[in-house]
DNA sequence: GTGCTAAGTCAACGATGGTTTACATCACAT
DNA sequence: ATGTGATGTAAACCATCGTTGACTTAGCAC
């Protein structure tokens, strides 16, 4: 088969389609809002491959978050200077950048109750929040810098939820340039680094 | 009946009831995860009156958030300084002051979908954004001041939603006192008169 | 006390949720 | 070409959801 053709029959890429629309739906209304049916019929797939592929519910949107995590952990690696921190959350929050992973912020809001998701969840934020904290220049271990860093990102992921959930002007359809000025105030307000 | 006595039917009570627990399990778990049946057991009522006192579980969600819209008329427009207002979120946020409101800020980031609901919601987050970019100086009408104050309201919504949701250290149990010296920091740079 | 209305209870309804089961069909090795 | 396992489909299951209607009981006027 040449280089756009699909098989009819791929695991692989309808595992890739129900996670993409998973993410996106479980990102935007939440968990409990969100049904297998809508994910399946926005992946144009069948609900029975959920439970086939994903074992549940819950195991789809664990997936979706196992995957955020390891995005994410490429993403903030590469910036090594605070600097670039606030650029990037400007870019993802305008979903310009997002084209390639969409809703990888507000995804991190949404808890599903679940423990095993509740952990993995957890975990992305605090390591996202001490790398925050690690490239701001303050101490391993200093409690105040890492609250610091931790307020940066509840703030980020905040601006996240509002701009995706409201309709509130000028937030909702502010672009990068316009948000790019404020979320660099607010990171030098918050970090030493910034 | 003596003055700690109450009887055992009265609507208004039963109201209140309602609305507390309501408010608690919408702004905790969201709209779509709660239950009409957890709030009629919180509240210690029986689930049909729900539908005879709001109409529908809609109905008892906006009758919180109209309960929240009041009470934050109240409260910002006491704060006549914008001094006031990061020392007011702290102590929301550290649930000391909030034993006679609480959960307030946690609602406004509750969506159920329903469109009135929703301009009920968005309403109140509007005013709250002008009055904040009114108090801090910025020109009426000031596009720029007000994206900048509907931030400020995004970080601290985040903050809360943050707090409630993970049990990410340091941030999880910062007092009031830890968590004034961030905000106040992140609301003067990111408002003028802050 | 008696009756009447407001307040509360109980049980069921239809709808929808996640999941499973039995079946059909495709892809590929042989 | 053909059999076999992987992939996809269709339908139903059962629990739970929000809501309703018929019934009981408390509170209060008279």
């Amino acid at each position: 088969m040449t280089a756009g053709e699909q098989r009819r029959r791929d695991a692989a890429s309808t595992r890739r389609l129900l996670l993409r629309a998973a993410r996106r739906r479980f990102a935007q209304h939440g968990y409990a809002a969100t049904t297998v049916r809508d994910i399946a019929d926005e992946a144009g797939v069948n609900v029975a491959l959920i439970s086939r592929y994903f074992a549940s519910k819950e195991g789809l949107f664990e997936a979706c978050l196992r995957g955020v995590g390891d995005e994410l952990g490429d993403t903030v690696r590469s910036d090594v200077g605070l600097d670039q921190v606030p650029r990037t959350i400007a870019r993802q929050l305008s979903g310009q950048h997002a084209g390639e992973h969409p809703d990888q912020l507000l995804l991190l809001l949404r808890s599903s109750g679940d423990e095993r998701a509740e952990q993995i969840r957890l975990g992305i934020l605090r390591s996202f929040a001490e790398r925050m904290a690690a490239a701001a220049g303050g101490p391993a271990g200093d409690d105040a810098h890492l609250l610091r860093a931790q307020i940066a990102l509840s703030a980020a992921l905040g601006l996240a939820l509002l701009r995706s959930n409201t309709t509130m002007e000028p937030l909702a359809s502010a672009r990068e340039d316009d948000l790019l000025g404020p979320i660099e105030d607010l990171f030098h307000a918050l970090l030493p680094g910034g």
